[in-house]
DNA sequence: CGGTAATTTGAAGAGCCTCAACTAGGGTGG
DNA sequence: CCACCCTAGTTGAGGCTCTTCAAATTACCG
């Protein structure tokens, strides 16, 4: 899909702060008043929620080009916390941006639409990895989701995968401990599925995590079909 | 906020055409080419993703007024199984409609984006309540969180919640076994903090059922604050 | 090169599942 | 009207998965 010249200003102005954050930066905070979201330009950052007794669930992984805090652009509260994995640099995504996008570029915001639905399912689908399957089963879709995401962006990629995530965050994605994601990738190494190396991991046999994880892609280009023409530009 | 002349036509139109459904039946199965959403008029729903082995996870239990299906309208395969839980109406909310919304309605179009956002937080809690508490935390937060959703449609609601679900639904829901949720039920009532009827609770002790579960009541009115102007109407 | 964070491994126990049997209700057909 | 059946709920026993706690090893960073 082509954008016009109207709908790409929109997206340069998005780019045009940027700002480098370290490792550990949380970008907000659970409860904090939510202004905005932001485009991730490079590092890995994570959402997540704090239970009260103190372990923390990630809700989502975010990868580089990923908007983040979404949430942070519609609703009022901030509900989740959002914090580096990686270092890294973003960019703000102020709401006075979105009304400009609902008001002026409604083809612009018919495709975040779509990008919040393909969050939803993304959503989903973790909730049935970690609801229906063993502990195996949810490490491996967890690679194998990582893996597919990244080769959107970068379709030279292979099958190796660098991970900067510790285990304790795998563990706080997939709803395991840090002991129990490391018995678990170990298991997946001595079945020959994954090769680990430091920092980075290579994926041997993806049909076979797929068949084990019932692991299903789903970040086939989403339909386009039904956006509205876009406004003509001056 | 005070919808216009345009807008409430825009709503009237999706509740011209209305089916009676009865229990079971299958609004929408995966893979089946998604054609659109729905708005649930009466009547319970969920949508739910099937498991290699057999077993299914309700990803979201949908209840009167709720829209449906929301993947379907701005994606192309449809992602969920949707089913009735108890008969009911729906109403078909066509991918038509969506792309006039989002041409002529722009606060309308802003509005289905907060909807949707509301449903993304609604599936985070989930997952940190399924990857990071104890099966009677689970069912205590499934409880709490239907109870909240059904007043603010029905505010005279006290604490009788009338539950059509099977322990098997519950069970898919929140990652358990129908066996299991029975036996959590049994001590959550055996604690004092529900009643069981047939085919309803009482939530006895709700501050109780929302300490042990960690939940929190999202369910306050979404920011509006951001949205744009609509347009004139004629 | 020292100090801290992350990974690794072991042992024991708790939580949830599986299997199985039994009960209660609700509808249907004889 | 009752016998029957099918679904849903209930309860028990045993086992497996994952957690917890603890300690040792390795990697990373200043």
């Amino acid at each position: 899909m082509k954008l016009t010249a109207g709908e790409r200003d929109v997206l340069r102005v998005l780019e045009s702060q940027r700002r480098t954050v370290s490792r550990g930066t949380m970008l907000r905070r659970e409860r904090d008043p939510a202004d905005g979201m932001w485009v991730l330009q490079s590092g890995w950052a994570a959402s997540a929620l704090g239970m009260p007794d103190g372990s923390r669930q990630i809700t989502k992984v975010h990868l580089p080009g990923d908007v983040v805090g979404t949430p942070g652009g519609a609703l009022n509260g901030g509900v989740e916390t959002v914090s580096m994995l990686t270092s890294g640099i973003v960019s703000p995504f102020p709401r006075s941006v979105l009304t400009t996008v609902f008001r002026d570029h409604q083809r612009l915001a018919a495709l975040f639409f779509v990008l919040v639905q393909v969050e939803r399912v993304s959503l989903s689908d973790r909730i049935a990895s970690i609801g229906r399957t063993d502990a195996r089963a949810r490490v491996a879709a967890l690679l194998l989701d990582l893996t597919h995401r990244l080769r959107l962006t970068n379709p030279a990629m292979e099958d190796r995968l660098s991970l900067p995530m510790t285990q304790e965050d795998i563990g706080d994605t997939v709803g395991l401990t840090a002991v129990h994601v490391n018995r678990m990738m170990r298991a997946l190494a001595d079945d020959g599925l994954i090769a680990r190396g430091p920092g980075s991991i290579r994926l041997l046999d993806e049909p076979g995590l797929a068949r084990i994880s019932g692991y299903i892609s789903r970040w086939s280009s989403p339909d386009t079909s039904w956006l509205p023409e876009p406004p003509e530009d001056a």
